[in-house]
DNA sequence: TCTACAGTCAAGCATACGCTTGACTGTTTG
DNA sequence: CAAACAGTCAAGCGTATGCTTGACTGTAGA
């Protein structure tokens, strides 16, 4: 409970409170958004997770096409795995990664192209 | 360049040239991505900017919706100010804030939708 | 002009993150 | 078996981040 000295604080009902009520539900069912766009909220992270997207990689090449270490690559990776959005497969010394969650697909493909839109002239 | 007694780091060409020489220039196109998808990748921030997508709202109505302070609100909403995806105008004692970058609008959507379906049964 | 309120801002805290480093595992090849 | 290599892992670093707190600005109404 809110005491009458605490600070001034908008509560439940604030200005406009058909919009809020109206909005508060659809919001309230976003949770964990932030955790599942965290995945994607890192330069090499996100290129790891595109290029994936693409082709099925040994952690070696998702190395060489992003520009990172191995070690890095592999740590953006077991996070991806962890996350369950890629999986592996072990063939002899390499270890190929792959995008397993297809769902993710399409948020792929809206971020690119508004990054890629966002670099016209 | 590179020395021989360096560490081992698949360079350049790795263990298949052919994918990771088509892969690298879209890759290599997406720099900034991570910055761009940062600004999403909280669950606060995201709500406050979907609201947005949503309906024009003041601070106080902000806070209501996604369940915070008009602090946080207000801090929050100053990011999104300063990337440019979001504008303002005042009225009297409120602030009306809304998206203004509708590039992102296709984002939001495919982002709100795999969460979404990810909490189906 | 005085009070109340919506919103802003800067400082500071606690935490989280990306990456390097160096040691380690598992596999292939000589 | 030994050497070489792809990949993994944990510790540690510098830095960034979300949020609180408390002071401040601007507007409205009595």
């Amino acid at each position: 409970m809110r005491k009458q000295t605490d600070p001034p604080v908008c509560e439940v009902e604030c200005v406009h409170a058909d919009k809020v009520d109206a909005l508060r539900p659809v919001v309230g069912g976003l949770n964990g958004v932030g955790e599942a766009v965290a995945n994607l909220a890192d330069d090499t992270r996100f290129k790891v997770l595109y290029a994936q997207s693409q082709s099925e990689l040994c952690v070696c090449d998702v190395a060489a096409v992003v520009g990172a270490t191995t070690a890095a690559a592999s740590y953006h990776l077991r996070l991806l795995y962890r996350t369950g959005l890629v999986d592996y497969r072990r063939d002899g010394r390499l270890v190929y990664y792959r995008l397993s969650e297809e769902r993710m697909r399409p948020v792929l493909e809206a971020i690119t192209s508004y990054v890629l839109t966002a670099q016209m002239p």
